[in-house]
DNA sequence: TAGAGCCTGGACAACGTTGTCAGATCCGGG
DNA sequence: CCCGGATCTGACAACGTTGTCCAGGCTCTA
């Protein structure tokens, strides 16, 4: 995209300048303690070949002065940044914050800082952040796409860019990518209602755009198809996640001429929301989720899940980058953690009709 | 603290060299396109007095090469970043994903770069970050302290850094501070099961070396005092956060000489455990927590709560950052959030003996 | 047609740091 | 007394960008 390079949309721009306050620089310590500026750079990085004295002098200029290296001039010399780009969906999110914990973790283990943003699952607002964060040149970039197109990546990958993709996988380019197993967790799910005796099951999830939703999809299918069982329309409810609409959607397959017995949410604001209607409703109706919620064990009927491992799939992804930058890893990879049906008790229900 | 100065720690060191993969740089562009470097700056930041027809041979270049803008000179000769720091206690903590999303809203609307770490509830943790950040020339810092000396960031603050405290003041030294109203909601929230009839009220807290927790603590006394319920010491548990310790401290408190009919949790995390134990028990404990929690109006009882409004804070605190650097905003000041009481029955509990 | 004024483009320095290299100092031994 | 070597120190260029300033070519008018 042109436009991200041609306009002048530079962020700095907005600010008001002030250099930031004239901060002392080397020189400004050099000059105070009366020694030369590389001098004061070996002080300050604790090389070797400097008197103890003449460090003594340099350090109390330092003090004195309350410098602090400049980081960026460093880098501009140095070529590494240290730090890592994180593109992720919406930190508010319970799911992302192990996640984006986990990686900060293990990019705080390489020494490298962490800078995050999020894409509000806005493709373009993704875009816009991770190139942002390579004019940076962050060395490395973790993404949880938005879209479906990471072409734009190119130059990025060819010149270096350590990548990898999370949680979906990367669009039309050839990268690293941790998943969870989206569609077996759902298959093992939706079977596991199946074997408890229902046969209507519901199920509700997002947009099949995005990848994860589609697998989920695709794995309720394959187990009802395994059952054979043949899914009504009325029974599916896909590009659904705002509470009302879920609400409406839950409300309409729990009533319409062949009502649900059970209900696979397809992530855990959908779990949420069926919760609160069924919990309204006077018939006991199955719920299975995809994704943990907190507290799932101490609700009446504890809430069965299929939960995903968000730190394990942080820690990977994280990992895997470090081993790009090592050079220790080549070739992408798309790796698949298995998720774990957790049962408490809402997907153990037998069948009211 | 010198050392961190002094010696040679700089991450940077320690990954593999590779200069980021030869990126190209302006002057490349320049020399593919047959102009000056000026002119491929100029069409890279949309500045005028550049032909059509010129323009269009640089862009070609541009994209030819896949060139991108390195930040970190523009950086070093702007002297702003465009991006603030944001150390907080813990990403994975449910209460910092708003707040650190609002943060990154308001950035966002500044055009700045959110960069992020977890102290992790460590004073030397959190004064490394700082420091690093600082370092990389953040323009501002929304620190959510886990020390309490916070002298260290002196030099940062004279150099014109702008710095916000969240959740907890700034430790001898005088700076913005944008907090929830903790001795007030826990007063209040207090008074609320007193007004239900409780006199045996326990108190489960963190350390009172932690602000947050120390005006929670205040808070509690306080409503006890005005009530005229002299505090026994078994009532109170204070330090104590992990899941195995709060559950212990709740047992005691429950089964000791003189029994709490009620029980005032001190933050989330506790409340949760807290929730566990009580739905163990026979007799029904009334509970208040502070801090709202997912869900909680699902559980039987619900649970009432001590609400603060994550969100807003940390837009309050990114704003007053943002108007610091603008130079609107000179004095630091104190700010406290109200907070709000949640009753969803957990808390209305009639006091059970 | 000459001069003034505008438009376009480029040379150069500077930002603050680090790497290279050579100069200065000091020591002991021949 | 001088020299070799070890040790310490500093001058200088470079990283990739932007700001300043000037040159050259054009148009327009007198």
């Amino acid at each position: 995209m042109p436009e991200a390079i041609r306009r002048s949309d530079h962020p700095a721009d907005r600010l008001a300048g002030a250099r930031y306050g004239n901060r002392p620089t080397m020189k400004d310590v050099a000059a105070r303690a009366g020694v030369g500026l590389k001098t004061v750079s070996r002080v300050v990085n604790g090389e070797p070949g400097v008197t103890p004295e003449t460090e003594r002098r340099v350090q109390e200029a330092i003090d004195a002065l309350g410098f602090r290296r400049n980081d960026s001039a460093r880098v501009l010399r140095k070529g590494r940044t240290a730090s890592i780009g994180l593109v992720l969906e919406d930190l508010a999110d319970p799911f992302y914050g192990p996640l984006s914990r986990a990686v900060e973790e293990v990019a705080r283990a390489h020494g490298a800082l962490l800078i995050n943003g999020s894409s509000a699952e806005d493709p373009d607002r993704e875009q816009e952040l991770a190139l942002a964060l390579c004019a940076r040149r962050v060395d490395g970039l973790v993404i949880i796409p938005a879209g479906d197109d990471h072409r734009y990546l190119e130059p990025e990958l060819k010149a270096g860019v350590a990548t990898v993709f999370v949680d979906r996988p990367a669009g039309k380019i050839d990268a690293d990518c941790v998943l969870s197993d989206n569609y077996g967790g759902a298959r093992d799910g939706v079977a596991h209602l199946i074997a408890h005796g229902h046969r209507r099951i519901g199920f509700i999830g997002d947009m099949p755009r995005i990848h994860t939703a589609a697998e989920r999809l695709r794995g309720y299918r394959a187990a009802m198809e395994d059952a054979g069982i043949p899914v009504e329309d009325s029974w599916m409810s896909l590009g659904v996640t705002d509470p009302q609409r879920v609400r409406d959607a839950a409300e309409g397959m729990l009533s319409g001429p062949s009502p649900v017995t059970a209900i696979f949410a397809g992530n855990n604001r959908v779990t949420v929301t069926v919760i609160r209607v069924l919990a309204e409703q006077t018939r006991r109706v199955a719920l299975v989720g995809f994704d943990d919620i907190e507290l799932a064990d101490l609700l009446e009927p504890g809430v069965t899940v299929v939960a995903q491992d968000a730190a394990a799939i942080g820690r990977t992804a994280a990992e895997r980058l470090f081993r790009q930058l090592d050079g220790t890893l080549i070739t992408p990879e798309r790796i698949e953690l298995p998720t774990r049906l957790i049962t408490r008790g809402s997907g153990e229900l037998p069948p009211a009709d």
